[in-house]
DNA sequence: GTGCGTGCAAAATCTTTGCATACGC
DNA sequence: GCGTATGCAAAGATTTTGCACGCAC
């Protein structure tokens, strides 16, 4: 039974979405945003994974389909686009229960760790606020090593 | 005269740095440099716009140079490679006066405005080190809206 | 039934690479 | 002179788009 289709929990706010514009609700836009629940809020994924990721799933979706929904989901603010260095762009989940989070990325194995932190979301709107921007979201990109890419250094 | 190569401050560090690789000074790597430098610190460029501005300038150095040299001089610490969305990586010159700072980026308008902020790169720090993890440098992007583009929100 | 969404393949971007030549050292 | 760097053009990688058909509403 768990082959099935993975319903997004944000059905039915996905579908009053949807709907607003005058579109419409698809297998495909399901099944893109059900993969991304069920993976959970912590996983990036590229356009390209995600496309793999459905077939595996026995879900044929055009690669061409994926990217279109990438960005649909992104611009109804259901997913986050990232941008942390590294061929392509890659998305995440934007859960309501985890507002802005951070993150560390090992520019030696491309490892990624999230983090919260209040004072950077506190900095940001300060500095936003300065000079007159209304914040809406804000990323910390924390470029460092790992402590398994630092003991490699030492063993060389 | 001011129509000549423009030399890079860090013409010396550039030259011993990459001497030390077994690498060669030439005048497209010194134009590429030249032209950051000429721009000045908070100016962002992608690599059609650092290929664009040189043939204005009368410095014919091909595409392929341009992406080779830019890659050449992030790994070499000179440049900083942004990643704002919209398009295509730009980079931004490494000045040692000003260390880590952050992007405001107008998601309407694209306009961008940088800051700094000691409190975001205590935060970052302090989340690295939480993991274990060894900071080299930190970028906050903070999506928002400028001034202008709030306007034009209510004038509409 | 209407018209938005999809799949497919072609096109458009953006970036990298192979190879012969040029030139920094 | 040796070997790296360049220019060119072709190849790769990633993302977008045109069009006919299918399906959500």
């Amino acid at each position: 039974m768990s082959q099935s289709t993975p319903l997004p929990r944000f059905e039915g706010t996905l579908e009053i979405g949807l709907h607003k514009g005058g579109r419409r609700l698809t297998p495909q836009r399901r099944k893109v945003l059900g993969l991304f629940e069920d993976k959970g809020a912590g996983i990036h994924l590229s356009a390209e994974e995600v496309h793999h990721q459905l077939l595996k799933a026995n879900s044929r979706v055009s690669l061409a389909t994926v990217y279109r929904t990438l960005r649909l989901l992104v611009d109804m603010g259901f997913l986050h686009e990232l941008e942390l260095s590294e061929g392509g762009h890659r998305f995440e989940l934007a859960s309501n229960d985890q507002p802005d989070h951070h993150h560390l990325v090992c520019v030696r194995c491309g490892r990624t760790e999230e983090f919260e932190s209040e004072s950077v979301i506190q900095a940001g709107r300060a500095a936003a606020e300065k000079i007159g921007f209304k914040l809406l979201e804000s990323t910390l990109n924390v470029r460092s090593v790992c402590p398994e890419c630092q003991n490699d250094d030492l063993a060389k």
